[in-house]
DNA sequence: AATGAATGAGTCTTCATTCAT
DNA sequence: AATGAATGAAGACTCATTCAT
């Protein structure tokens, strides 16, 4: 018999390697990166763990691949026309765009939290988050300054931390924080 | 030399409890509690590490009590002379207090947000950690609805979401975060 | 176009066998047997890792080819018309044989030297090796006791040690041994 | 209870550590390093895995132990007098010192020829190795030099391939092979 | 003849905890 | 009160080999 084609192939190996970085996600999230073996991961996601290890490198690379593809999806909402007028409306599509992630996606959230307070962990990812972060205090302090506010680099240091704020304890409590009257309190700072 | 009295043994024991606990809450607050071995605090601590099982039934117990002895000192700021008027300049103090603790004891924090994160150590303390919250909770709400705002509960959740995104973002950027300014944002909200 | 014949078939099968022979033998002399997968051994001959067990039924199968093929060449050199009274020209015959082997194919000694060190490797050679020693041996023996030196025994044993002294020394350094002043030294010695 | 002395631990340790170095020694030596499992030394040694990691920090680390502390008792025999002027007593002293360290302790010469061949370890001791091996080389050149003998390296080089040829031939071949013999025949080439 | 996904046994290593002294 | 040797369970990772296609 003949081998699969290359179709085949790339075929299973996406099917396959979005479960592994589905399931790995979903329990990351829920015990942690650390307190979550391989073996787990493997079970849950009904292989072996050996064929993880077929798809990505390491455990550490399942992280940073998971990390990097949500980041994509994560920057799309923050498309300004020109960087150096933005608009309100930017900013509100923004905030909008990631309430409805933190919604759809807490996993995510979660992950990214308990990384950033997981040293030996969040080293590899430093960069990036470091140049996303950066991106977005850029824009919103372009916001801040050239809509006259003054101490635009506070009240851009303040924005980031309310939001930071909100999404943890969106994510501690799904079903009992208010999300959306925080939200019109977060437009009101503008 | 005469023998040590009961008295003498007591300060040596607690003493050396303090070192061990304030070792361990500074490694934990800098590499995360799953990533600081025993080994490690008894070293840094001076002690050998079957001292460290003398004074504390296990590394989860060491951790649970550095930060029940934490919370003590946090919930003192709390301190409200009618619970059922609770009057701004009390919420005020509140902030104040705890802005100075975050400065004063940011390992504290640190290790507080990332416990957040890992469920695996977090059942531990959570029953403590919701008792406190929700003392503070039903105090903002308190002071929010008796001053004829509406929509305390989600006006009370939102503050508390914003002061762990400031606590957040200042333990992650001590130096370049502007804590002052900050305190004075939050107390616009109120 | 036509299908292939059978003899096309062959020569491309042997053809493979050979490729991956080479492959293997290179990898093998450079790394070592246990630190050479067979996946790296089917990534560098191009073919995939099912194929590679196609022609051979096992890692350790692919070793004994590679050793028992060159084995064959290597006792072209020592054919002597009467192995009861064997010349010296002969012997010189074998030495400069094997001498030229050895630079022309460093890998294959290289290989021979590390397994005889490699225990649970060497057991599947060891019957061959020793037939192959033996025969060897005897000849060299033959020459000593029939020139009439006495302890040919002895003499025998310390030349073959000889030889592979040089070989090995060689090989660590192909560049900076003096293999043909060597060679002199060795000729001196019948 | 008070706890053992020092004195009582350095001796603990120092008795463990020398029966884990003989025992990992001997298994090296039978099995070859890549091939004998921590499980298996420890096993041996009637101790437990993580016991091992207590003495030292890996496998590797203990093979370069075990090497390195041969290398000293090695070394003892080539001590010269006068590096300008070595005489031929000083070599003969050299290698009678060391057929006899063959003969008492034959694992070492099997490890060390069998780590010789296997690079992916081998790069651990490489340095170490060649500087022995230089000091050696060098003395026997010196010998050969002021001697009057023209073409030292080459003899040098010879001399020492030589020595290596009689050592693995002999570890291969304890019970049969005629050391006394040869190096009465070793000799002769000075 | 050929592919590469999949498995599982085996290897090194870490670390909380126990225990004899 | 104090030490550190010792254990054992668990975890990340590798790799020869099998097998459906």
């Amino acid at each position: 018999m003949s081998p699969r084609t290359k179709e085949q192939y790339e075929v299973i190996r996406s099917e396959k390697e979005a479960l592994i970085l589905d399931t790995a996600l979903s329990l990351f999230a829920k015990n942690g990166f650390l307190s979550t073996p391989v073996s787990l991961i493997a079970k849950e996601a009904g292989i072996s763990k050996g064929l993880m290890y077929n798809y990505f490198k390491s455990k550490e690379e399942l992280l940073y691949k998971i990390i990097i593809g949500k980041f994509e999806l994560f920057m799309n909402y923050l498309k300004v026309s020109d960087i150096n007028n933005v608009q309100k409306h930017e900013i509100i599509n923004f905030i909008d765009g990631n309430l409805l992630l933190l919604k759809q996606d807490p996993d995510f959230y979660k992950l990214y939290f308990s990384l950033s307070f997981q040293p030996s962990v969040f080293a590899l990812l430093e960069k990036d988050f470091m140049r996303i972060l950066e991106t977005i205090a850029a824009t919103i302090n372009n916001y801040y300054s050239t809509t006259g506010f003054e101490n635009s680099f506070a009240k851009t240091r303040f924005l980031l931390a309310v939001f930071d704020g909100i999404g943890i304890h969106y994510i501690m409590d799904p079903i009992g924080f208010p999300l959306d009257e925080t939200r019109n309190m977060i437009i009101n700072l503008l």
